[in-house]
DNA sequence: TCTGGGGTCCTAGGACCC
DNA sequence: TCTGGGGTCCTAGGACCC
């Protein structure tokens, strides 16, 4: 195809015209841990969900590098972990084993890497007011933002993310790695091209040629299983996948073929934007393996409590109610049952939830969860008091629910929200 | 490698409506 | 009474992200 090394089209071309940085904190949990404990500093250091001092349950959330050296991964199960990396303490007193070969492990504690997260936030508004006044910061997570500053154009892009990740280290004691380039996808890239610590710029004329020879499981939206059958097709690299040929990536792989298709040429039209209200919210745990009922409707009974907490703090009403339930060795169950209307009400939830879970009272569990979706954010703060009773059936007057605005009934099917249309 | 927790989006089939 | 097209909503599962 022609122009297939350049940017081809000239709806294309307004992408260069954008600057999107990409901020992603480097380690952030251990980091986080170093800041408030810097003795850790420069030591294998892991920290671990689920995790508890002593013990050898929970996943690996974050490890250091130094820790990584020792093969500890992400989601690393901590038996594992600790298999490759000892704990310094006990290492201190096993002659066995060699101190300067072992490690600290702490657990996760979200608050606090809030709070932090909350400083580095700040930093970064800061730097996107001065520098575009009509800049866009989409967080994505705790440790990880997405800036469009356009206005600082391609000439002042390094100065601009140099100057940021110096701020960010000088006044929260974090670094961040930074990615700048036209778009979203490809900055994302970036960023992850010189971790940690790291600060890649990527101007519109040199995104094809950066992306040519990463394998495409660096893409954004392309995970183990694309990567896998990109591979049996011959696809290994963003260069080869560029050149595929998109309507076969079509038929292999529906609309996300397209998607990656794109990404792997460089071209990501989704524009920046602050990321809006929740869509789901649900809470989830894994348990030692049991068929035991009791167990497991106390289990779900406090998940619907901390789903149902969570959601009022944030103000929003729910439709559906479902549970997750993960039998061995790794079957996931969804069961999820909708009322006629939305409703803020915890008994319910539990209720329901409850009887969700019974079609799976007699089968082994290792995992459960509860979540709510179809959110609704009313203005006002009028709760369960009105029209909806446990049956989810309406009563009376009917309509009586919240006037209700288009634009939310379109949400569900009208693809117009970030992430499809995008490019 | 026997896999933690919180999310998003997409797909596919079925019910239902006009 | 064997049959069209368009559309919405619901449920379940899958892939992906951090």
């Amino acid at each position: 195809m022609a122009g297939g090394t350049l940017p081809v089209r000239g709806d294309d071309d307004q992408s260069g015209d954008r600057v999107v940085c990409h901020v992603d904190m480097d380690c952030f949990y251990a980091a986080c841990e170093r800041l408030r404990e810097p003795a850790l500093a420069g030591e294998p250091l892991v920290v671990g969900m689920g995790y508890e001092a002593g013990e050898d349950i929970g996943a690996v959330a974050t490890a250091s590098y130094e820790a990584r050296a020792f093969g500890v991964e992400s989601a690393m199960p901590i038996s594992e972990a600790l298999e490759r990396l000892p704990r310094k303490r006990l290492a201190a007193r096993d002659d066995d084993l060699d101190v300067s070969e072992a490690g600290f492990y702490r657990s996760v504690d979200m608050d606090y890497y809030k709070s932090v997260s909350e400083s580095v936030d700040e930093v970064i508004e800061r730097a996107v007011a001065d520098a575009d006044p009509e800049g866009v910061i989409r967080s994505v997570s705790i440790d990880e933002a997405y800036l469009d500053v356009s206005a600082v154009g391609w000439e002042g892009a390094r100065a601009f993310a140099a100057d940021l990740r110096t701020a960010i280290e000088d006044e929260v004691g974090v670094t961040a790695s930074v990615g700048v380039a036209p778009n979203m996808s490809a900055a994302k890239v970036a960023s992850d091209a010189d971790k940690p610590d790291g600060l890649v710029v990527v101007p519109p004329d040199e995104v094809r040629g950066f992306l040519a020879d990463r394998p495409v499981g660096e893409l954004h939206g392309v995970g183990p299983v694309t990567a896998d059958r990109l591979a049996e097709m011959g696809i290994e690299t963003a260069a080869e996948l560029a050149s595929a040929d998109p309507d076969a990536l079509e038929s292999t792989f529906g609309s996300r073929g397209r998607q990656i298709h794109r990404h792997a040429r460089g071209i990501d039209r989704r524009e920046v934007e602050p990321v809006g209200k929740p869509k789901s919210i649900s809470s989830e745990k894994a348990l030692s393996v049991t068929d035991d009922d009791t167990t497991k409707r106390e289990i779900a009974a406090r998940l619907a409590t901390d789903v149902t907490e969570r959601a009022s703090a944030k103000g929003a009403l729910y439709k559906t109610i479902g549970v997750k339930v993960v039998r061995p060795p790794f079957d996931v169950n969804t069961r999820a049952r909708s009322l006629s209307g939305p409703v803020d009400d915890p008994a319910l939830v539990e209720e329901i939830a409850l009887d969700l879970l019974g079609e799976f009272s007699d089968d082994r569990v290792r995992k459960l969860g509860v979540r709510v979706s179809n959110l609704d954010f009313a203005e006002a703060d009028q709760s369960s008091l009105d029209s909806w009773d446990s049956d989810g059936e309406q009563s009376g007057g009917s309509e009586r629910r919240q006037p209700r605005r288009h634009t939310r009934d379109r949400q569900g099917r009208g693809q117009t929200t970030f992430g499809d249309f995008d490019e």
